[in-house]
DNA sequence: ACGATGATGAAC
DNA sequence: TTCATCATCGTA
């Protein structure tokens, strides 16, 4: 049997893309970080979609500002915010250039929510607006995993009660754990 | 159930 | 310049 199929960095082609297609394919995927130590990193296995102005839950609903302003940028950039204060949360851009969406990644390996993984991985602002590719440190991989449609679990996103309809919409896709 | 903790955008 | 709000998490 040949060799499993060799990693692959995601190219931004693959960014470029509406925002729900590309949520639900990153499930499976691997988010890599260069640190001191090493690469670490882990599988994607929850995220969640901001699709535009007219989503009442993505940051762009308040249109072009300086927070927003990279997300209204080309696809396969980083978009890093503070949240709450006290923890950075993980986003990738999406679409085409002048369309504002992102999809945050909310779970990685074995860290379960947004702010825990920033924290171990070591990701902050810094790596704001970066490009994800090797060179800029941060990165995703395809290492061929396939994830069946019916391992994908949709719910609506966490901490947008204020969105009001839009709160209800099923953008949170989660890996289902196997055996 | 709540406090930590600071950036953001809007109002004044 | 002040204010309310916030894509969270650990402790109680």
């Amino acid at each position: 049997m040949a060799h499993p199929q060799t990693s692959c960095v995601l190219p931004s082609a693959f960014f470029e893309r509406p925002v729900l297609t590309v949520a639900q394919e990153l499930l499976g995927k691997h988010l890599l970080k260069q640190t001191l130590e090493g690469i670490r990193g882990g599988m994607i296995t929850e995220v969640e979609a901001y699709d535009g102005v007219q989503d009442k839950a993505c940051h762009a609903h308040k249109g072009l500002t300086p927070r927003t302003r990279v997300m209204f940028g080309p696809a396969g950039h980083w978009y890093v915010y503070l949240c709450y204060g006290m923890y950075w949360m993980l986003n990738i851009v999406t679409g085409e250039e002048g369309y504002p969406a992102a999809v945050l990644i909310r779970g990685v390996g074995d860290w379960n929510g947004p702010g825990k993984l920033t924290r171990a991985l070591h990701i902050d602002r810094k790596l704001n607006g970066a490009v994800a590719t090797v060179q800029s440190g941060l990165w995703i991989e395809d290492r061929g995993t396939i994830i069946p449609p019916s391992h994908i679990k949709r719910t609506p996103r966490i901490g947008v009660a204020y969105a009001k309809e839009w709160a209800e919409k099923p953008y949170r896709f989660v890996l289902m754990s196997q055996e």
